[in-house]
DNA sequence: CCGGCCGGTTTGTGATCACACTCCGGTCCC
DNA sequence: GGGACCGGAGTGTGATCACAAACCGGCCGG
């Protein structure tokens, strides 16, 4: 999810297993379960890799997340108060400085990080969850796209995105976080 | 996902192991991989079952249906032709029999069937792959659901989507979609 | 020089087993 | 009579093993 693994990579079972300290078995497990939200592709004789996500793959992925995310967001707005703005700010500061040091790993964290604190508040854990899975397989694509666009500057649609909280500016709100969530992933295309 | 199981009804390792004919290894990695899914729950000592769903988590899964679900019909809509409008009537009635027959299985897979049937042809499979996720927790629940509200008539919505199909008339097919998807299971919550 | 072949090695699969924990019943004591 | 206790059956977990298939070298023939 947070981009560590690049596209493409191998996974062994028995590797992961050495990793962890532990035998086949829960290695195999947890690969399986990867495997199954989709985090992780198989090939038909069972390799497991990172999958390398085509285009029009990746444009369904950044529409999945528009439409759910803007959804948890608006359900969010009537119960944002000043503390979780606050924190948000706080995160929004950690994204900055992963930013500067471009630190790729620490960027989507981060990032991920400013999301989740606002969709939490939105009280629906399923979404949440179907949100974390569209993350968990762009993992390793976002990784991929942050090395090909040098960014310099701490992401714009934050800033909106809390202007819009602060204001109780719902439509605000939705358009800056379909553009948040759009933007990075429309590059990727070109 | 077709209802076969009610909820609440647990399973056993070694139960599903007998059940297919295999050990608890490849019964575990199934049972595992449904968890991860949401499709199945698992107590905090491992034991699974199928999960009773508060009305609070219906209201979420249906919501991210009607998201999803209108986004797919959305895409379809300029590739549908007249060969899949004549195969969602075909379906539809598999539907009507199965709610004259008071099938409660046949009518969950027939439904479900009309609905993948229109969606392939958004040529969107990580969408696709998300909707039938849900639908997946929703299967134990929509059994129950229909136990509840005795049908008598065949899908009113059905008739509208395939109307709004034939007219290329995305508005009306968005709304039907939506109304479709959120019909049934707003019963469940009264 | 290139492509097909062919061995050894790697890898995933499924079965089996020992173990710890949980659950559920009866039983005993207060 | 009711609740705590206790023991056995049931259950999930993780390790290990045998096996089949896939992969990846190098080698040989054209």
């Amino acid at each position: 999810m947070h981009g560590e693994i690049a596209p493409g990579h191998a996974l062994t079972l028995r590797g992961v297993g050495q990793q962890f300290d532990v035998s086949m078995t829960p290695a195999r497990e947890a690969v399986r379960r990867l495997v199954a939200e989709g985090a992780l592709s198989m090939s038909n004789s069972g390799r497991v890799a990172t999958p390398e996500l085509s285009n029009e793959r990746i444009e369904e992925l950044a529409a999945l997340r528009a439409l759910i995310e803007v959804e948890l967001a608006s359900r969010a707005l009537p119960r944002a108060h000043m503390a979780l703005i606050d924190r948000l700010q706080t995160i929004n500061g950690a994204v900055s400085d992963a930013v500067t040091r471009h630190d790729a790993v620490a960027y989507i964290r981060s990032n991920l990080e400013f999301h989740r604190a606002l969709y939490l508040r939105a009280q629906a854990p399923a979404m949440l969850a179907m949100a974390e899975t569209v993350w968990l397989q762009l993992g390793p694509t976002m990784r991929a796209l942050y090395g090909k666009l040098r960014r310099k500057e701490p992401p714009h649609y934050h800033r909106l995105i809390i202007a819009a909280l602060k204001a109780g500016d719902e439509p605000g709100l939705r358009l800056a976080v379909r553009s948040d969530v759009t933007q990075g992933l429309k590059m990727l295309a070109s």
